[in-house]
DNA sequence: CTAAACCCTGACGCTAACGTCAGGGGCAAG
DNA sequence: CTTGCCCCTGACGTTAGCGTCAGGGTTTAG
């Protein structure tokens, strides 16, 4: 498939796909006119970097780790192992934190949506 | 308190909080001399600020919320409580993310230190 | 009184993860 | 052949949330 194709089944846009690719992220294979063609399983690496951004890692950081994901336990270097206890820690932060202010909204959400009610009450 | 203080009782910088000020989300009294002085409640007003900036909400998100958190059922308008709804949403899907990330790490790092553990044994 | 530590207002710098534009090919349909 | 759509490589633009520096007052301990 081509990356425009890559980019639907993704979400991903083309411009991101180049740059997952400018960054180690991301390999393809190239026509004979140098245009990209991606693998099936493209797509489930895509998602999986896009997940790993949405936590909140970095390009040099995943590219770290990445050996480690797709041929695991063979590239594995204490530093490595360090890396993924670091994140893994701020991870879990980041979920408390998350889930603090995910409560804080369902509480001023179900306040607000009352108060609201009553003021259509009294009008 | 001073601008230092809460920086330190918060964690935050002082640049953050000239910052937070800057897009109305923090006030201060002034002395004669323009120095800010904080109310002792700052500080948590401060520690919910982060929470909200680190759950992924911008300055202006954060701007529109905040009239609704700190006076709650006040100034509710079906605008505000949309946008608590959709940050609701979001947050519920980032906690999702991140707790698959996380579980992925888990695994990872079992698998990683027991082979780390296997590689010492063998030499 | 004076030095150290703190605070003020601009205002430019920075990084990450892309967006966007310029300029130029490639290929299938009609 | 040409219209339309996709792709390529630079390379500059953007945004948020601060960092940092310049130049200059202020407060406090001794």
């Amino acid at each position: 498939m081509r990356i425009g194709e890559l980019a639907r089944q993704t979400g991903a846009s083309v411009r991101a796909l180049r740059y997952y690719e400018e960054h180690g992220l991301l390999s393809a294979h190239r026509t004979a006119s140098s245009q990209r063609t991606y693998d099936p399983d493209a797509v489930e690496r895509v998602r999986l970097l896009r997940r790993l951004y949405s936590a909140g890692l970095t390009s040099s950081t995943i590219a770290t780790l990445l050996p480690c994901v797709s041929t695991p336990s063979d590239q594995v270097t204490r530093q490595s192992i360090d890396i993924m206890r670091r994140e893994h820690a701020r991870i879990s932060g980041q979920i408390a934190d998350l889930t603090t202010t995910r409560d804080d909204l369902t509480y001023l959400i179900d306040a607000a949506a009352a108060f609201h009610r009553d003021q259509r009450r009294m009008s």
